[in-house]
DNA sequence: GCAGTGATGTGACTTGGTAACGTCACCGTA
DNA sequence: TACGGTGACGTTACCAAGTCACATCACTGC
């Protein structure tokens, strides 16, 4: 045989992922089990949650790093940076880590993302949790409140939107500047609001 | 006999609210069973579940009551209205609703929101829910986007805000001060961005 | 009285999630 | 070669959230 074969496959963790992707998007969030995501990796319910400490953060995990890199690149910001300039420099250092082989992938997370809605509220944290984390970085760096927390929200927004853009497959730009203009189209409607 | 008594004594629905919220505050919302809850108030489980979808929501009830009261203030808001004037009218109007006795209330259920990781990702579903009936209701009298969604989420971060020191035992403002007050903070804020 | 209706109770079940404990490959070291 | 530690995984048992089918009881109108 092989190698006399290790014990276990390698990359239990991303086989979770793809399991769950795939269970989701053929027989819905609710229809699918933990069990069922587990035994398809080869793998069982309580490995499952060694890895992601519930059902729902398997689409989610990874989050925590990008609350970081937001934080971190609003701090790493030029103190002349105005508030919505530091947060496009985080912006871009988050559209950064992503490659274009993750599109597909983006798409399909999307699509099971929409269609359940345990899945949009924990969508709806994460989004609050990385907005935190840029306002956080903001008031470290004396934005004072509540221009802190409008302007980590607005980035988020900005990031939101480019992800999606992004993900349609039939799109050629690149995640940085879908972001760049997704936030610049959001400056640009402040003026709007009355 | 009491346990007689307690199937049918009336306002079942508010009495699950109250023990729930008693139970979380003393004990934590971990270690509070729904069981727990039920047997409170002289009921069972089952019913706690006919009354509420789950276990968090006894918090958040009647939140889709606000949604349509916010979306159909911005509809009838007047035509010639800003933006933000649509909103601060839908403001007025979700503040309004609100009495004074109540505000006991909001201290402990805020604080019981704050405490736990669940609820207050529920908490950010509603916001997004609030703010996404705001946003559907502007772009329903033309307001174009982003400016409708930016719009809505300055609406509810604002009332958001304004209950938080409604709350206060130490506040004397109405809610609806507080809420315009809020509004007109954001509004100012904007021109700090950059 | 009596039938219907609606709110509640009962009991059984599935599933998410936790915890204690056991198993086995790999790695370093003697 | 032997051996002990470590880390990833399995097994088992358990609790609590949430669902469902069916039974019960109070009230209402006739």
């Amino acid at each position: 045989m092989l190698s006399a074969m290790a014990r276990w496959e390698p990359n239990a963790r991303e086989r979770l992922v793809r399991a769950a992707i795939d269970l989701f998007a053929e027989q819905g969030y609710d229809a699918t089990t933990v069990n069922g995501i587990a035994e398809r990796t080869g793998l069982t319910k309580t490995t499952f949650f060694r890895h992601f400490p519930d059902k729902r953060e398997v689409l989610f995990a990874g989050q925590e790093l990008h609350s970081r890199i937001l934080g971190e690149a609003v701090a790493a910001a030029p103190g002349t940076a105005t508030p919505l300039q530091a947060v496009a420099a985080a912006l871009d250092a988050l559209a950064a880590t992503f490659t274009d082989g993750q599109r597909d992938f983006a798409t399909r997370l999307l699509a099971v993302i929409a269609a359940n809605d345990e899945l949009r509220e924990r969508a709806a944290f994460k989004h609050a949790q990385l907005a935190a984390a840029m306002a956080g970085a903001l008031r470290e760096r004396g934005t004072p409140d509540p221009a802190a927390g409008l302007a980590a929200e607005l980035g988020v927004r900005a990031f939101d939107d480019a992800f999606a853009r992004w993900s349609d497959p039939s799109g050629e730009r690149t995640l940085t500047d879908l972001a760049r203009e997704a936030l610049e189209e959001l400056r640009t409607a402040l003026a709007a609001l009355g």
